[in-house]
DNA sequence: GATGAATGAGTGTTCATTCAT
DNA sequence: TATGAATGAACACTCATTCAT
């Protein structure tokens, strides 16, 4: 019926498993049963319905950052927090975290590109939460004392790193999520 | 002078900042000062001379992490090694550690393939270090107990992670590899 | 006016007379007046376009000779009558005929080519009409006897030859046809 | 040793089975267990190795054709002689037959072309050949009445049918020879 | 809204041929 | 004699994109 929610659907599927080079815009048309023009009249570009795609991503993702509550009691709970979101959105939306966590860092010369606007989004804000956490439990006495920057950055990385291999999924991965959070626990809390 | 040199270290240089994808023959063959042909007469394929660098890349690879000294005292010196010796290939062979970062995951699908041979070879071998470590770790005492499984496989997406971001270095990422480093030993070591 | 038509008709033009291997795509296009991507617009391939020219070479051979009214009063009659139908379809569909003639046994190995298939298809329905019509005029006494199957393999051989050098008309080739009945029939009928 | 033997023969090998296009330098040279500059070292150009050829194989034939001694009792003998030797060349050396037989009739527009100059010599000897024959045994009362010129063309177009298909040899052929010329004794020869 | 038709600009690849050695 | 290296010219084919309808 609606045809541009088709020809988003399609693309984000064929995008998050064949990249964006390798997905054409034929083949996004036959498979919705149109015809390519049809995917020209709503979108501009093959970029644009990139990018438009990118904007839902983000959205989505953006919009769950912003829903954690995280003034919490402890410090390490707005960690956990954080790394169980980032272990939700694979299982909630896996297609769209794939797009988001493969296409963006491809090209990241180009500061005006929605790839890259989005990459600087995203990790302004983790900086931000994951910093303040770490901030709070330092200050409380909760956690050890780290680098803030060195560790927010490593945190993040991580976290990436972790979501790809969750996506990638080439072995059991089970107890991934409880494990990373253990790990993090026994390296940042102070042990009494 | 030496032609499928240059060929070589060009396509490595264009594989790594744009992808297998993005970069042509004729690109290629541009910046080396030749023609097209030229490239063809040293490379059956595009795709071959891909192989050919991950064959260079996964060998340079390789061979660092077999010349590893791993019977250190510590369970935790083994651990501590492994994530120096990614810190140090990104710095030394930065290209290639792209190329077998970046490329790999894309085509996972055929088996055949080498980037899915190296990229299997590459975390069975991670796999098999992280887990001795860990398991001599925590047979010894001076680890936490953990699942052996879930924790390697978690230790081998997070140092993913890390270097593809150290890669992307796109802001200021000094002291991240100490800080790894102590965050992993407050995570492992049993404090006394 | 309708592109794929003259592209059709172009390509049986250049086809027949430069063979498949000689015609470029772009020979087609530019003589049609299009360019090279409208050819591949109507025709997957260069094969496929061949194939759709060999489909109708081949049907209209066929429906040429199922078409002929073979129940004549005398076996000699339906001998003349192929030989004249062979002759006929060279004036009738030169281009198709010498396609039909000279490409097909390029590469008869591929036993799912079609050159292949009409050229077995071919083979069989002249070897069945020509083998009736020798036993027929053999059992009625009008016609010596003859060994069927080398004598019809023989005809088919023959017309195949005339054919050829009929298309070549490389010298004036006036009279072959009537000479070519008169030969056959002094050949197979007994004279009283 | 001989390495211009080698290739000449090598050529002769791929060009009866593949044809003068789909046979490549590299593969001439690869077979042979050369470079290709040495094809171009022994011949100037790819077209002048296979007229090398084409003379080889026109030698060869014009000889047999010469050493023919025609000079029989009666007319029919020089026929049958002419079309035993035709069916013993395919026999003798059938890759330079299939050369002559299948190469030449592609290009008849250059008339500087060596497979023309060979196609009229074959013609023009040919047609004389028979046409002797047939007029010897017209006017001695051993054939029937035919139109010299007429006859001459359809025997040599149906020869030369008659032995392509023996090349192609897609079934069984036994008795074409024999039956060939029992054939032609019938319609030639007044019986008595 | 949607499409049939068409295309400019590539893309990987091949091949006959050349030339310095 | 023979070859390693190189190339001009072409080739089949693809793809994002446009435009009249």
């Amino acid at each position: 019926m609606n045809k541009q929610k088709s020809i988003t659907e399609t693309a984000i599927r064929l995008f998050a498993s064949q990249g964006f080079e390798a997905t054409t815009s034929l083949q996004i048309a036959l498979e919705v049963g149109v015809t390519e023009p049809t995917v020209y009249y709503y979108y501009k570009n093959k970029a644009s319905l990139f990018s438009a795609i990118l904007e839902i991503a983000s959205d989505h993702y953006f919009a769950g950052i912003d829903a954690l509550k995280l003034s919490y009691n402890t410090a390490f709970d707005c960690i956990a927090e954080l790394i169980k979101f980032h272990f939700s959105i694979i299982a909630d939306k896996p297609e769209l975290t794939s797009i988001l966590l493969r296409s963006c860092p491809i090209r990241l010369e180009d500061p005006n590109d929605t790839c890259t606007k989005i990459y600087r989004e995203a990790r302004f804000k983790l900086k931000n939460l994951f910093s303040k956490a770490l901030e709070k439990g330092i200050n409380s006495g909760e956690f050890y004392e780290f680098d803030i920057d060195a560790t927010s950055n490593m945190l993040i990385a991580m976290l990436n790193g972790i979501m790809r291999q969750q996506m990638a999924a080439m072995d059991s991965l089970e107890g991934v999520e409880a494990t990373t959070i253990e790990f993090c626990r026994k390296a940042l809390v102070i042990k009494r």
